[in-house]
DNA sequence: TATCGCTAGTAAAGCGCTTTACATGGCGAT
DNA sequence: ATCGCCATGTAAAGCGCTTTACTAGCGATA
């Protein structure tokens, strides 16, 4: 394989002028470009990436660190980033850390290797403090779709109370009173904000929300469940459900299926996500999409203007929008009947 | 950041010694390697990646080409190769290639250029002999999943045939005699070996199969809803459907649905692939489980083997597993009524 | 005594690139 | 005739590691 000394003895000039002619750090004439071009199109020469990093200290990748590669919400937003990174030059290296808190700290020290220039770092847990001190200070890490807590970090996050919000307003809208909303882990940022979006819906038809209505526990279709079953079987049955995820609103579909309920009929159901297998359900799921393409891009824009020796705005929040499908319908009137 | 030379000065010896010593290449007194690990320590030091590749020729990573990390079969299978490498010290490049063929064939060129060193290639197209080419003679390749026809290179594949046959015998055994088939694109190995199963195990029981009951197109839920709504508005409706994949099966589902008739009450429907949908839909789909860990995992042992001077199998196929949900009942025995 | 062989290392080249500082030649201005 | 300067490059060091060849010292052996 060529180098760059092949290149530049067939050019006939010095290596020096094929590697600042390469990266535009020279000005030459039209005929010694052409002398070069035509000797690298010759040997089919291609620059090594190793020698060049190891020269300039870059690495020219990013490192994408995700809970979990497996699901299709993370999935999505690593093809966005990788999309985007590699538009600009950048590889990207993913891990999926399983939600091992070790595994998530191994990421961030495989970073300080210089194995990668920078990170893009998604989270499902809330952090104990490890994470954010390990984060702290550091200029080329950016958050995505969750904070860690005291991390001082440029994010990039989605309107979470805003489509709680409006989830919550559609619910009322279609006429219900009797809401419940089954959430992610306590303590996590997006939970709590859209907890507040709920809340604030709710406070604004003036609208109570009794003791136990809400449950808090985990982004999964088991505790989506597991809290339908207590919210189905609890002397006050609910009318309708905010569901924190597609994931919980699954669960929520199972449970209410077991009881040979049926949704939209008996029970009105909003999810959060729309994942893709939310129009595949039955009933098709109404729910808040989040931008996820546009949650990656712009994570990986942030990072780069940081490695680029620039700024990245402290946070960015990204619109949701509600997508209505099928799962939602005016309550049963019982008292009519 | 310390490097090795200050490691050698700290410990008071060479850095050569203390390269060989890092990397097994030398016998050392106890006395001296305690002197070096104390250097290391005290200095914290780590190798620097990209000098030990410049200098040994050695990416340490390999390169992962998906067609949709999206997608959450690819992305499983992802997530299994992401861990095996890890383990074994190498880390992972995923491309996302999003089925295009220019894409693919980058992916394939940034290994010529040294930046990985060797390849894990998932297609879902039909090559037109492009990638073959691109890919023939390579001794640092693996193919997982799908074949790509003329790239004599080790395979790691699903018993999709035995998958297919198994299906097929559950339907049979299920009292059903009319059974159609919705596969993925024509002549793709996966689709051809599915079919293959289901025709032996028809033929098998002396079942005939109608024109017009297998029907090819896309592993997608909108080629299944397509298909099966030209099965149940033709004048012969199948008591039963196997989908080639689970995407498929969703869109029988939502076809059958459209027609107020009950899965499986009115027509039976096997899956393949057990994606973890399956068993969120309504009803639970019975469904052909790959083992998908296996297969990165197996992969992943390949590839490196074959980086280490050594050889992989040509091909090897692991067992897939039949699931039993709910979306298989005894055909309704019209006649009887 | 000369030689051998072993232990415990070392010296230095080289991987392929980037980059800083310097060189050369020609030309216009003085 | 000289000076300075711009255009057009070049020389050489350095990035941090690996690796091949070699060596100093020393006890044992012939």
């Amino acid at each position: 394989m060529a180098n760059l000394s092949d290149v530049a003895a067939e050019a006939g000039v010095s290596p020096a002028a094929v590697s600042r002619y390469l990266n535009n750090r020279i000005e030459l004439p039209q005929a010694t470009k052409d002398r070069i071009d035509a000797a690298i199109a010759k040997l089919d020469y291609r620059p090594n990436l190793m020698a060049r990093r190891l020269s300039t200290g870059k690495a020219e990748a990013i490192s994408l660190v995700t809970p979990d590669i497996a699901n299709p919400f993370f999935a999505e937003l690593a093809a966005a980033v990788e999309r985007e990174a590699h538009e600009r030059g950048y590889a990207v290296y993913i891990s999926s850390t399983s939600s091992g808190a070790g595994n998530e700290a191994d990421a961030i020290r495989r970073m300080a290797d210089g194995h990668v220039d920078g990170l893009i770092m998604m989270t499902n847990r809330v952090d104990d403090g490890t994470l954010a001190s390990l984060l702290e200070n550091r200029d080329n890490v950016v958050l995505l779709d969750e904070d860690i807590a005291g991390a001082n970090l440029p994010r990039v996050f989605v309107e979470n109370a805003e489509g709680a919000y409006r989830a919550t307003r559609h619910l009322i809208e279609n006429g219900h009173r009797d809401i419940a909303l089954i959430g992610g882990p306590n303590r996590l940022m997006s939970v709590g904000e859209r907890l507040e979006g709920f809340s604030r819906a709710m406070a604004e038809a003036g609208l109570p929300v009794p003791p136990g209505w809400v449950m808090l526990g985990d982004y999964t279709s088991a505790y989506g469940q597991a809290a339908a079953s207590v919210l189905l079987d609890g002397p006050a049955r609910p009318s309708a459900i905010l569901a924190c995820s597609d994931y919980i609103a699954v669960g929520v579909m199972k449970a209410v299926r077991a009881r040979d309920l049926i949704i939209p009929r008996d029970l009105s159901l909003v999810g959060f996500d729309d994942m893709a297998f939310a129009e595949l359900v039955d009933p098709p799921l109404t729910t808040v999409r989040q931008p996820l393409g546009d949650m990656g891009r712009l994570a990986v824009r942030h990072l780069l203007a940081l490695l680029e020796g620039g700024e990245a705005p402290a946070e960015t929040r990204l619109p949701v929008q509600l997508i209505s499908r099928q799962s939602v319908a005016h309550p049963a009137t019982k008292d009519i009947l």
